[in-house]
DNA sequence: CTCGTTGCTGAAACTCGTTATAAGAATCTC
DNA sequence: GAGATTCTTATAACGAGTTTCAGCAACGAG
């Protein structure tokens, strides 16, 4: 849907500076990338082997590793261009400060629940503790970002002057993790995941607030609140079985 | 499938009504978590292989598959007797409904800080995404005993009516859940994680809370806060600097 | 005691991620 | 263009988790 087959997307800087060393290497980089995500969507997670990537490739087994390092740093490095996100947040115009968080949240689920096959891929990949990567994860940009949201939010008033804007990130953040954890496990049916981190983030941001700011916050704890029993109501239901699908 | 469901299999209380062949397999099951216990202990997480393992416990190399399905299952059953946990806290008396929800988190935390090894692998299990084994750990008594604290402070007017319980308590395990990860995979120093606890729970809770709460509770964030700078600047500090308590 | 059942053993095999190694091709340097 | 460097390739191998299967010992019931 966006840009699958983009090698372009990738490099920023100086075109005409790569060797051409370093542009068969950025093309092979390219040619692995693009091979692992056809293969993530079409047979999800398990489908991944490092031979058949290779083999869809074109590459010998053991180019991917001197490329990349691992398997997991390969799914990783599929995160890297998220900045579809940033496009659709810059688009949007909102007076409200808090507002502007629970828009950044809504976005950014959205986007994951709309590829559900390669984003639990990598977001398994997230919560792999078997090697040291995290620091491909922890981006600054990323980080930088929703501290700016947070920064722009204390600035209007909304946050408590006294409030650490690191650790209200940070706790916010746990809340958005687990959320996407629970997600990929199925716990979380994929309507609830919005909801659900909209509950949080209420919740925590109504701990954080000034006194002025708690009417609305509240309200969204509440709305948070009504639209996951409303699911759970809906799923409770057993013989409402109409989804008959033809075709 | 064949047994799999054995509640009480590790409980060497009432070997009398066990036949003798689910007593042989109650004591294989045993032989095999101790033995895992043991090997993780010693090597730590990577030095847990089933093949050491099988030969630790004097069990052939399938054995552990038939008796729990699979390594994760053998690690996982390990978290099921921190039973150590409620017996430390109904020792524990507290008026206050908020303290005790901080006292158990802060029992808890203390159990796994003090064994390092092993519950880091333990809790690396419980992030596995890779099978479906998350009903094991979804404990029904762990949530029934958070879900009751919750249920205590709600009686007792701390939090607020129109506050979803369940949820609340999903929020705060999140925060929870995460903090461990963090520390798992060492983002979260061993010192920062009561601290980041106290104050994610804190923060959630003061905005689930009735409006006299609000004060005890938005002292306790500023106390996370506190101590959490107090680490990083301790940390920050080179060490040549004399480290020693200078008074 | 006898017979059928249960389930462990031992060994092999399979898949997967990862690494090692030798050979060879492409690229950079002069 | 010749040599040196760098990287890919092909293949084998290792260790891991997991499965399979024949053989056999222990167990439960009659």
């Amino acid at each position: 849907m966006t840009q699958a087959d983009d090698p372009a997307a990738q490099d920023e800087a100086g075109p005409a500076s790569l060797s051409r060393r370093e542009a068969g290497k950025a093309e092979r980089r390219a040619r692995i990338i693009h091979a692992a995500r056809e293969l993530i969507r079409e047979t999800g997670n398990a489908g991944l082997s490092m031979r058949v990537l290779a083999a869809r490739a074109g590459v010998s087994l053991a180019t991917p590793y001197n490329l990349f390092g691992s398997k997991r740093a390969i799914v990783l490095a599929l995160l890297q261009d998220v900045r579809d996100f940033h496009d659709r947040f810059a688009h949007l115009r909102a007076t409200d400060p808090l507002e502007r968080i629970f828009t950044a949240v809504d976005i950014q689920i959205e986007i994951y629940l709309a590829d559900p096959k390669l984003y639990k891929t990598m977001w398994a990949a997230v919560f792999d503790t078997s090697d040291d990567l995290r620091a491909t994860l922890w981006n600054p940009r990323r980080d930088a970002f929703w501290r700016g949201l947070i920064a722009e939010a204390a600035e209007a008033g909304a946050v408590a002057a006294e409030i650490s804007q690191d650790w209200l990130q940070r706790q916010l953040d746990h809340v958005f993790r687990c959320i996407m954890l629970d997600w990929v496990v199925g716990i979380l049916p994929p309507d609830a995941v919005a909801p659900a981190a909209r509950h949080g983030y209420a919740l925590i941001l109504k701990g954080a607030c000034t006194p002025e700011w708690r009417g609305p916050l509240h309200a969204r704890v509440l709305e948070g609140q009504a639209r996951l029993e409303t699911l759970q109501a809906v799923r409770a239901m057993p013989l409402r079985r109409g989804d008959g699908k033809s075709g």
